[in-house]
DNA sequence: CATACTGTAATAAAATATGTTACAAATGTA
DNA sequence: TACATTTGTAACATATTTTATTACAGTATG
């Protein structure tokens, strides 16, 4: 299921990593983003579960990356994000007594599974390094 | 932006290709999928404008395959329902003077449109006639 | 001990996707 | 001709998912 997760993430990642010696407020983060700060202390969270970053409370507080980000590679982001790639299904359950039908959700699947594949392959080759640096 | 649409098309037009000479009604396709009729005619109408299928309206009339199977791609009906990859944006428009907030959108966007390459490269190599060819 | 943060739950609002009803127009057939 | 069946399409209704807001307990700093 796509949603902006995986751009509000990578957008988190870039900012924490053009300042890597500051805590970064979530308060700052989402007004660069102009986002509600609590989505943002929530993508945060899915991070600090991931060991991507490290936040600290109280006042003063933040969050700071906890990784080299030339090891962090975008395919890693994608997958932290529960992102996949498809084209969808149809929601209901197709007809069982139909052969096209009781295979649909099944042949889709692999094909999304492929394309999958393909994308990570290709996510897997640029570190949020790279991906810092066009900025 | 995702939904079912790539997978409701590429369903009725398996169904299309499995009774090559019958035109089917779109109450017929309906209950092979479990959907309403109504969205089945939706996308239909969309196949039409494309060309890919042709319908009679009237008694007995539905719709049927106009083009060579073989020769129709995953790719084409990808274009053809409007999908495209990729994993969303931030919805709200980034503060724009933020040096990470005022590019990120743009290198999403070229992000994105390499992801979407390669998997239009592969979904170019497979027909509606291998996909069929599953069932 | 006041202040500025995180963390998280509960709720609300907005956006999107899906489903339904209705009916005009077309076409085959008794 | 009259009837039944089917497409085409618009208008509306419902459901689902995303995004936003509010609220507040807990934690560190000075």
């Amino acid at each position: 299921m796509l949603s902006g997760k995986f751009a509000i993430t990578i957008h988190i990642l870039t900012l924490l990593n053009k300042f890597p010696n500051d805590y970064l407020s979530s308060e700052y983060i989402a007004g660069s983003m102009n986002l509600n700060p609590v989505l943002v202390r929530k993508e945060i969270a899915n991070l600090k579960a991931h060991h991507i970053v490290e936040s600290k409370e109280g006042k003063n507080g933040g969050t700071k990356l906890a990784v080299d980000s030339s090891k962090l590679t975008l395919k890693e982001i994608f997958e932290m994000t529960f992102e996949t790639i498809g084209l969808g299904y149809a929601k209901n359950q197709p007809n069982p007594d139909c052969p096209v039908g009781k295979k649909i959700n099944q042949n889709l699947d692999a094909l999304y599974a492929e394309m999958n594949q393909k994308v990570s392959t290709q996510l897997e080759k640029i570190s949020l390094e790279d991906f810092s640096n066009q900025f």
